[in-house]
DNA sequence: TATGGTAATGATAATCATTATCATTAACAG
DNA sequence: CTGTTAATGATAATGATTATCATTACCATA
């Protein structure tokens, strides 16, 4: 929990209390690069601080990607999904999922070809359809390497 | 229902039986430029079908979904949408979402570009990860005209 | 144009993910 | 240390979707 002091510090900002299962929840994502469901993680978390509740997992991470902590991602059907928004990570980047195992690989290759593209449809797409574009968000689905 | 016909051929290649709730949902979804849910094409058919069943939305939805007729879309929260495959609309295209008023609109500009940026990542993809692109989705968040 | 085999339907219950409620607990400012 | 109040955890409620199953109705065939 090196991070902990550092998050304590930026959480403070959005004037909210620093408790243990904020820092849980925080720390087994940013340990992982996997991308977690809510009971994955009440899963996880359960077994080194049972007794933790389903709504606090629910509440958390909804707040996490509120302040900035967390992306939520949402992949087809199932669950929503979070990762930890690390300042690495948190360098644009994009998923490739997995259409039989649904494991879901980060992508961050391509960036200056895409920024264009992005921003030259931004362009074309606030003339044509008066559209202030905020986000986007690219997507490739296909098998991974285990899967074919 | 001018479409029926057509339909009724195309869907026999899978097997399937040409039903009222079947053509009474592609008739809907054929209409309309909306992107519906299953409650919203639920309570449209109800109309003028009283007693369609909810379940029967459901699987003539995934259906439909599976033989190609139709394209089931994922919008963040919110329950999913389907939207029709006319042989026009079946063009590439992708979706501006409101992140306010939650509105769809298709857009299909910069295809050209688009396709040549998705072919150059697809090879990368393949060679790095080993990853077999079958398909790929972009989206554009941000306010529409009604909304900023 | 009847009819039987069977796929499709609709009512209902079940499931899964998530949100709401509320009494109890614990952060942390003073 | 202590009081306030935000955060928690147990529980119920909601919303979307899927499963179950007896009944209905397509449609190939005779």
């Amino acid at each position: 929990m090196v991070e902990a002091y550092k998050w304590r510090h930026r959480f403070r900002k959005h004037v909210s209390r620093w408790t243990l299962p904020r820092e849980s929840i925080l720390d087994l994502l940013s340990r992982t690069s996997k991308h977690l469901s809510a009971k994955e993680i009440y899963d996880d978390l359960s077994k080194a601080y049972p007794g933790i509740g389903q709504s606090t997992i629910y509440r958390t991470l909804s707040l996490l990607v509120q302040t900035g902590f967390l992306n939520k991602m949402d992949i087809g059907d199932g669950p929503k999904r979070y990762e930890y928004r690390s300042s690495s990570k948190m360098e644009h980047h994009h998923h490739l999922i997995c259409t039989k195992c649904g494991k879901i690989i980060d992508y961050s290759d391509f960036i200056d070809e895409e920024e264009k593209l992005v921003k030259e449809a931004e362009k074309n797409i606030t003339g044509k359809y008066n559209f202030k574009v905020q986000d986007h968000n690219i997507e490739f689905y296909g098998l991974c390497k285990d899967c074919h």
